[in-house]
DNA sequence: AATGAATGAGCCTTCATTCAT
DNA sequence: CATGAATGAAGGCTCATTCAT
């Protein structure tokens, strides 16, 4: 077990990380349901009692997980660089940020939108819900902005916004599910050629940006 | 139990639908890893062991499912009527029959897309994917048929097809984890929205339906 | 396993017996918190999973037994016949009935009075205490029916029927747990002696059963 | 914590005696069965492994816990004043100690009895078991020497004083069962009363104190 | 003495599936 | 066809105890 060396390396903190990257790779392979303690304990060169000392129970291995993506998600949609400074390569940097964060840990959609058991939140609790709820908005509120520098209005922004990403969601699905071969398309190639249209849509002097395109 | 009164009335063929009918409505409450079946056969008015005289194995029912959903899906959008003769009309009776049918039947989204990780690299052959594959593009195939006839080439009418598609998947991701509502929409407004906008796109004459919009 | 032998002789109903015989005596040689699902299966010639078709659960497995063990209290009792037609001699069969009881099956002491955890009813509902109560009040009616009919008043009886039980159940207690050696004494000669002297006060003229002794 | 800070201010000594201060409580709170080796640590502010410097094992609490039950008993008994010099008055505050005693600490009434089956045969060895017989029957030689004051044999005295005690622990098991509300009886009166009598009963000239009452 | 991470065995329970009837 | 008892494997979790530090 390598997980063993770096075990006694590893402080505390890190030991309860090792745990997260073990579960990460279990609910990878096996989904989330799939996933058992013993299994998550096992790759992380544990017995199943021990990873107890890191986590209260397996519901608090994923809202860990969860947890984490998405902060992982924010740092990636905060570190993206725009090309220009214009409004409109700043829309373009932040949505291709979470667009291409999801589609390089499709497996942090599963989490994300708990794609699991039909869909329906479980165990997690509603104070969990919305906290997560929050940080996904906090990931795409930059886009959100930025619409707004291009000219939209409020409303028609947030509207814009969520269309984009359910855009963008919708083409990662295709693409995670395998779905999107059936097409000979490419979920990158599509969602770059709605974002371009978005924003020429936006410079366009005819667009009534209050209500709908 | 009325299922078994059904039963005795019923031909061989009907019974295994009988088996059909209770598993879609346990895995619509209970979510498809969360299904059991002993609850199946239950609702079902049979035995546990039963079952097995119809279905070969969980996963079968699953499949036998999964594919009476495709053929519902066909069936709607084979059914929808437009409202005029137009070209537009057309796709938007096509394309909303199938965004309806997801909508209106939630879990019938899990089905047709593995939603439920584990499912997908377990049992279901790729065979048998494919044989999925073709009849979900069977149902979006009208769709794409009217776009070309709104003046799309082959080629843009397939794309478009397909952004279309993940656009309304999208949007019902959405609404079915609940994350639309923190965006405060609504996800049948936006997909007519995006729907609307695209027959627009094509009757504009500056489009050029070759490349992208 | 002669226990598997038996099982096929035997119907659904015996076979749930036979799973009770075999918690029953688990739950006498391990204690009730001691007793394991598994070892009640082992002895019952089962695999643990089996048990779950004849009791829900190891709580429902406890009460069976309980309600079983306070009814065969119920039917010694009902079943003893007095030496003669005297009200003394009945008070003093249907206390020996129960007194012999539990002296005979020590065990349903502990059934019925719960001497786990520290005596406090954990799982038990008090729906579930007061049926028991119920049946254990029911053994005990008799013998206050015998003291009325010495001549105690209702009142009095009910006292000296609660004193003469405990006293029953404190040489229980001490004969069970081994503390009786202590004393060089035998209960059943001790409880005849409380008996014999119950039945002379109540025949003593000079003896007011209204209030106490 | 402040069991941390009376640890530093405590020798070694009054550290165990620390332990044994939280295992009572939990004991108290959880049972003997439910009370766990890491709930008693907690309570005395160690980590589970320091609890193995002061005890070889649980059970080695348990023991030393009765042991000190059975201590507290004898000083209790021993600082039993009577009200005034007649034996009856010595027989009935000897009497009421220990049934105050265990009346007050129904837990104790566990430790002593065994009540949880589990721990009688598996851990307490014989010798064990005759050193807190001895102790148990030193608490209640007083009751027993103020028995003979009054008049009784000794053979009489003895088997006067084991009556009485199984009269107290069957009234005080009753009670911590919730059983004695049934009859709507007091566990105190009724004692009060069978010592009174008792008392009576041996300075009656009648009485025969040979043989029984 | 004390820590606290880790073990290993065990707990109750669930479930897809099999098979004699 | 249908029953339903039974299996065997697995699930999440708890706990007394050990041991390197």
């Amino acid at each position: 077990m390598e997980a063993r060396l770096q075990r006694q390396q590893a402080g505390s903190e890190s030991r309860r990380a090792l745990v997260l990257d073990a579960a990460r790779a279990v609910f990878e392979e096996q989904g989330i349901d799939g996933a058992s303690m013993r299994e998550i304990a096992r790759k992380a060169g544990y017995t199943p009692g021990a990873i107890y000392s890191y986590f209260d129970s397996k519901e608090a291995i994923y809202g860990a997980l969860l947890s984490e993506s998405l902060e992982r998600l924010n740092a990636a949609v905060t570190a993206a660089e725009p090309a220009d400074l214009s409004a409109g390569a700043l829309l373009q940097a932040k949505a291709r940020a979470w667009f291409t964060f999801f589609a390089t840990n499709p497996r942090e959609l599963d989490l994300g939108f708990y794609l699991v058991h039909g869909l329906a939140p479980r165990g997690l609790t509603s104070e969990w819900n919305q906290r997560l709820n929050a940080r996904l908005h906090d990931a795409l509120a930059p886009g959100e902005r930025a619409l707004v520098q291009l000219g939209f209005k409020p409303a028609a922004a947030l509207r814009e916004n969520t269309a984009l990403f359910a855009h963008g969601i919708g083409l990662l699905l295709l693409q995670h599910t395998g779905r999107i071969r059936m097409f000979r398309q490419d979920a990158g190639d599509l969602f770059a050629q709605y974002l371009g249209a978005l924003v020429l849509r936006a410079q366009s002097p005819k667009e009534q940006k209050t209500h709908a395109a």
